[in-house]
RNA sequence: GGGCGCGUAGCUCAAUGGCAGAGCAGCGGCCUUUUAAGCCGUUUGUUGGGAGUUCGAUCCUCCCCGCGCUCACCA
């Protein structure tokens, strides 16, 4: 039972609440009566001020306690809701000795009271309800994190913050009670992904939605998670792109798509990875890749300036510059800059891994030249892209979906967009030619062992559906976790994911699960 | 998965191979304009879990759990 594990402080609480309920308040009533929100009951206020108005100025408000102070025949307290703090005064004059008792030793900070009464100012010119009655909403068993605000010179100062991150991320509900700036980095989240559907949505891109369980999955280079329907006796797939799926509804003549959604890739975890993720894809019939970076410089400029008010953020102690044009960097001529090597004059993994080797440059054996160039990029040319880049023209064996450039058949028509040393998203000018797309699907069955599980199974339907006829297209994804990140300045997907994935917490140490070794 | 670091009261953090502490929160008082209210008094704990060394371990050693950073992985 949840009271079995109650401290002495937590013991206390339920004996208030029982004592409340024993003078017949409900701790827990089913409805409440706020009339206004604390902002604008201040506002109404202070607009009563500014016109001279004697009229009493009555309110009923609600929020959480997050602050009370006693001063014998007083007390204060403030109450928080979505709009932020108000300051409740409560005078025996008003309310009474006995209520004003209540208040005294039934309540606690973390409970959500209802209180009615006029609005006022406090001598120190604070603008305040002054009570007439109060009851509660609800009482709070377990105390929140005790933090506390100081006002230096108009600054808050915070004490005792809850700045654990375990118990920030495990009960995100206790962070974002207390720390109202982790709420902002979630409001600015909500209104980012608005912002883009609407940027979407007035150039006529219409919204869908497409399978997440998937039969075969594609359309990156990721693990996947497996899953199994009972009754189908069938292996699943949690998709690790919607790619295959939105290009197919260019077949069925849907010419300008998006989705945003979640995907899943079985990998590791890090600052810029969480195993499920949230992902904008979008794709544009008769577009190429030109196209797309010049709407992908302007989706994300159009939505700072929205969810902002500006197109410059910070981030990493750097002040970033989103508006359009972004810089345009070829990976050749970027590589022979940055790192010395022209990998046109490598037109095999053989060469290039020689060329690596003799600059001292560390990558993993065996693998393709686009995976050695990817290495490059990632050594050479990331780090540096602090201001908003296009890095394009990547290996065609790396891009097995989108198509090779007309001069250069080793090469193909794709970008990724990188801010902050980061990728946020990933282009191309998408194949369409069916007989193409088969020969791609065949060497990546070559280029990735049996046992590779990024290895991208051959996709017979999708394959059928080019056949059918697919119109030329450009398309993107766009990681929309690493684009909250860069807009709040957050440097960890943790801080912009409500619930980041975080091993399962074992109450019951030293015992191990069945199968493990 | 590897390496490094961390885990002490509800929160933030001290401490020492020898009785585990402070502020806030809590509890009991005083207090009618406070706002980290103040003043007086007072309680907190499996020092993440387990084992070992030791007369004695929060401290040293080992194992486990969790978190963080980092490397690997991640077109």
């Amino acid at each position: 039972m949840l009271k079995d594990d109650f401290s002495d402080l937590e013991m206390q609480r339920l004996n208030k609440l029982e004592q409340l309920r024993a003078i017949g308040q409900e701790p827990y009533p089913l409805r409440a009566h706020k009339s206004h929100t604390n902002a604008s009951a201040v506002a109404l206020f202070e607009k009563a001020e500014a016109e001279g108005s004697q009229e009493p100025v009555e309110v009923v408000l609600a929020g959480r306690l997050r602050a009370i102070r006693h001063m014998g025949k007083l007390s204060f307290a403030h109450i928080e809701d979505r709009t932020g703090k108000i300051q409740l005064l409560m005078r025996v004059n008003e309310i009474g000795a006995e209520k004003l008792d209540e208040f005294v030793r039934f309540y606690d900070l973390g409970d959500f009271i209802e209180a009615s009464g006029q609005m006022m100012r406090t001598r120190r010119g604070e603008v305040t309800l002054q009570v007439q009655d109060f009851r509660m909403l609800s009482k709070a068993l377990l105390p929140l994190p005790a933090d506390k605000d100081e006002t230096v010179d108009g600054e808050v100062v915070r004490h005792a913050q809850l700045t654990d991150p375990e118990t920030r991320y495990r009960r995100r509900y206790v962070d974002l009670a207390v720390n109202p700036e982790v709420r902002e980095i979630f409001r600015v989240r909500a209104e980012t992904v608005k912002a883009i559907r609407a940027f979407l949505d007035e150039r006529d891109f219409m919204e869908v939605e497409t399978p997440i369980l998937q039969p075969i999955y594609g359309g990156a280079a990721a693990r996947p998670f497996t899953t199994y329907h009972n009754q189908l006796h069938q292996e699943l797939f949690l998709r690790i792109s919607f790619e295959l799926y939105l290009k197919r509804l260019l077949v069925g003549g849907l010419d300008r798509v998006y989705e945003i959604g979640r995907d899943f890739r079985n990998e590791g975890v890090s600052f810029k990875h969480n195993p499920e993720f949230t992902q904008l894809e979008f794709y544009m019939a008769y577009a190429d890749y030109n196209s797309i970076m010049a709407i992908t410089e302007q989706l994300v400029a159009e939505t700072a300036q929205k969810v902002l008010g500006t197109m410059k953020v910070q981030f990493g102690g750097q002040e970033i510059d989103l508006t359009p044009p972004w810089n345009r960097i070829q990976i050749r001529q970027g590589l022979i800059d940055q790192a010395g090597i022209d990998i046109h004059q490598y037109p095999d993994a053989d060469s290039l891994a020689a060329a690596m080797r003799e600059k001292g440059i560390a990558f993993k054996p065996d693998v393709s030249r686009g995976k050695l160039i990817n290495t490059l990029l990632e050594t050479y040319l990331e780090p540096i892209m602090i201001q908003p880049t296009f890095l394009y023209d990547y290996p065609r064996d790396i891009s097995p979906l989108a198509k090779a450039k007309l001069d250069d058949p080793t090469t193909v028509e794709r970008f990724e967009g990188y801010v902050g040393g980061m990728e946020i998203c990933n282009a191309f000018t998408e194949l369409n030619d069916p007989l193409d797309q088969e020969q791609r699907f065949l060497e990546m069955g070559h280029t990735y062992s049996e046992d590779e599980e990024e290895r991208n199974p051959m996709d017979e339907d999708y394959l059928q559906a080019m056949a059918y006829g697919m119109p030329p297209n450009g398309g993107l994804g766009l990681g929309i976790d690493r684009l909250v990140m860069l807009l709040t300045g957050q440097h960890t997907l943790r801080e912009v994911i409500l619930f980041p994935h975080l091993r399962e917490a074992d109450d019951k140490p030293q015992e191990k699960k069945p199968d493990e070794k």
